[in-house]
DNA sequence: TTTTCATATTGACACCCATCTATCTATATG
DNA sequence: CATATAGATAGATGGGTGTCAATATGAAAA
């Protein structure tokens, strides 16, 4: 893992973690996922009711988001209960933030392209 | 196109065109291209020096970027200038910034799942 | 008008992905 | 132990994706 987290500093990410968690973040189904997670800590059995999917599909999109750090899962018996990974959400807000920033900046200027012809 | 822009409230987009964005995002060269187009606007050409990629290959790219109207074309006779859409960037970024903030808040109280077995 | 140059399109290919069915693992319960 | 249940894994399949070489398009230059 590259995520150092140092008191006081913002949470950074380089563009290959940026560009795995949006891949997680590209499918419809997960985004609804995360949306359930981010009201509340569930258990897949609850989420899986909630989609039409069956039940190896699911596991396959909560590993995905897993893979990412996205989520977190707490094992309980037989039970595995899902919630939002918040140090990478962070960082991911951080990261477009910072471009949507950079953006403003430089469209002030609305500088155009070098080019040389 | 589902985003309308009212003076004065937030741009919103569904989950739909938000899974389509980070879908385009989630590719290391296109997070590239965007970071060189944030900086300013740039043409085809210049984009092309700076990847390993061939000229059909930045084109297709360009294309996803632009059918999401993540960025903007400028034609200038032969040559495409691009800069971002700071529309579709804010309203991205305004997704993400909701969901942190309801994850901050509902995290506040650690809900665990209501599973009833 | 012919040539040159910037960009787009086409077609092919290897790989990835969302989904399913079938099966396995592990835990709880009778 | 035997059975039931929550979740993970394996394998298959149809469709999508990044890439390239070849070609087309369209505008400037000679």
């Amino acid at each position: 893992m590259n995520t150092e987290i140092k008191a006081g500093t913002k949470i950074e990410m380089n563009n290959e973690q940026f560009a795995r968690i949006s891949k997680a973040l590209s499918d419809p189904n997960r985004l609804q996922i995360i949306q359930m997670i981010t009201d509340q800590e569930r258990c897949a059995c609850k989420l899986l009711e909630h989609f039409n999917i069956t039940q190896p599909t699911l596991s396959h999109h909560m590993r995905i988001l897993s893979d990412c750090n996205l989520i977190q899962t707490r094992k309980d018996g037989k039970w595995s209960h899902y919630s939002m990974n918040m140090e990478t959400l962070e960082a991911y807000q951080n990261y477009i933030n910072m471009l949507y920033k950079a953006a403003l900046a430089s469209n002030v200027g609305k500088g155009e392209c070098n080019c040389l012809f």
